[in-house]
Order: C-alpha cells, then sequence, then structure tokens
DNA sequence: CTTAATGTTCAATGATCCTTGAACTAATGA
DNA sequence: TCATTAGTTCAAGGATCATTGAACATTAAG
C-alpha cells in the first residue's frame, strides 16, 4: 500500500497526458502486453526486447506520471500494473478500445509474441 | 470529391500517430468541437479562440495528416470534418470514448461554449 | 564480503514540437 | 482595379523528446 513513486490520483489522470504517453509505440507495446498479461504484475526487464534498460525507464516513468501504470518496487525489481480501474473509471471505455485497436494494428508479435507465452513462467 | 489535400487512405491511418494527434490541449479541443457540431463542416477561421491563424493552420494540418480530420478547399476556406466512419472503421469505439472523455474533462465551456450555441448561424 | 541482478540518474546529443511574425497565395467583393 | 478575407509557407526560437553510455544505488545470492 505504502507508494513509493509519485503516481497521480484518479481525479488529477489528465486526457492529453495519457493520449500524449500512449502516442509512442515502445510505450504503446508495454501497455499492450500489460493488458495481455492479465492482472499479473511485470517488471521493466521484461520489455528490454524495445529499447536499452535506461530507455525502458525512461518510458516507464513516463507512463507511471501519466496515470496508466502503478508501479512498486520489490526488492531490485518494480512490478508494473495498469491502473485499468482507475483509467475506466475516468474515461470509460477509452482503455478497452485502445488496447483492441493496438492489438488489431501493431506487429508486436513480429516481436516474439504467439500469444503471451512467454510470460507465464516466472 | 476532388482531394486536393493529401489524407492517409483509411488503412494508413496509424494509432500512435492519431494518439500523438490527439495528445495536444488545442487539437482536442478542435476535435471535440468539431464532434460537437454533428455532422456540420467547420472552418479554421472558428478555431481562432485557441491560437493564431499560424497555429491553427499548423494543428490543423496535424490532424489531418494523421487521418482525424478532412479538409476540403472551398473558395478562400477550408472545411473541416471529422473521420468519424474512417476512424471508427479502424479503430472502433476509440473516437466515441476519446469524444465522451474530453467533454467531461476538458473545461472549453470556459472559452465560451453554453452548449455549441454560436456554431449554429452562418 | 563479493558479486550479480535490476533499475535509476546524469549529461550529452539530435530530433521533433509548438509558437511567432512576416511575407505570400488565392478567392471574393466593391 | 483595389482591397479584403482566409489560410499557407517560411525561418527562427525555445521547449520537450527519445536515446545513449557511464556512473551509481539497492537488493539478493553465494
Amino acid at each position: 500500500m505504502t507508494d513509493y513513486l509519485p503516481h497521480p490520483p484518479v481525479e488529477d489522470i489528465a486526457l492529453p497526458a495519457v493520449l500524449t504517453a500512449l502516442g509512442d509505440e515502445t510505450r504503446l507495446a508495454i501497455i499492450a502486453i500489460l493488458a495481455s498479461n492479465g492482472e499479473r504484475a511485470m517488471t521493466c526487464g521484461q520489455f528490454l526486447q524495445f529499447g536499452s534498460k535506461t530507455a525502458i525507464s525512461y518510458h516507464v516513468a513516463k507512463l507511471r506520471e501519466a496515470g496508466i501504470i502503478h508501479v512498486r518496487p520489490e526488492g531490485t525489481k518494480r512490478l508494473l500494473t495498469l491502473r485499468r480501474g482507475d483509467l475506466e473509471s475516468r474515461f470509460p471505455g477509452f482503455l478497452d478500445t485502445v488496447i483492441a485497436s493496438t492489438a488489431a494494428t501493431l506487429p508486436y508479435d513480429s516481436l516474439g509474441m504467439p500469444e503471451a507465452a512467454q510470460f507465464a513462467g516466472e
């Protein structure tokens, strides 16, 4: 429950900021994969296919600051989760349509995603 | 029917580009007002409340290049319309949720919009 | 204690963004 | 013809963006 990193409260999540944050292929891919992974949290390291450690850290911060994901430190890792409920309550239907559109549009299976199988094991 | 200005065909409308184009308060306001105006076309001049002629021209070009609006020259004016159908067929539900979220979020009534009344007359 | 694993921070760089004002084009109207 | 209307183009400026490598911090594991 303790909030190590700054996250905007639901009522402060701003649409332009959310749209800007999602208007980047790397971040959109991260969101799509997070969404395809159900409620399970993921770590930054699982996105290194999309860029360097520094780059992922940068994009994850952007998504967090926009209010799209929640980041919780656990050991040396960061556990990332989509703020599905918060986004749904603030912009009903929005995230779902973005996810659906992304799945139909982005070719991130070209990056090695048969059906999110590699995120199963720990 | 003649297409004076370059518009991306439906199948080339890209989600990241659309999100980026909408991730700007000025452009989001333009879209929201266009949407609130039904099927009626509007001109660049009707958005001068949001910036200079140059700025509006710039933003309108961005929206057109992203595939969000259609621009048709008529005399010295440009008639702007939302590409509702195209966007709906490519990203089902997306535009509607953005419009709804914008209406609930952006304070563009603070710019003199009681209920889109000033767009009625010609 | 030492090493490895996981991210963050910083400074630098090149690219892109948004705005501005001046000059311009094209169409309309007196 | 001359002026007006509506918008575009261009160059310049400052701001923000996304990436990189090097150094660092923190936690975990041997």
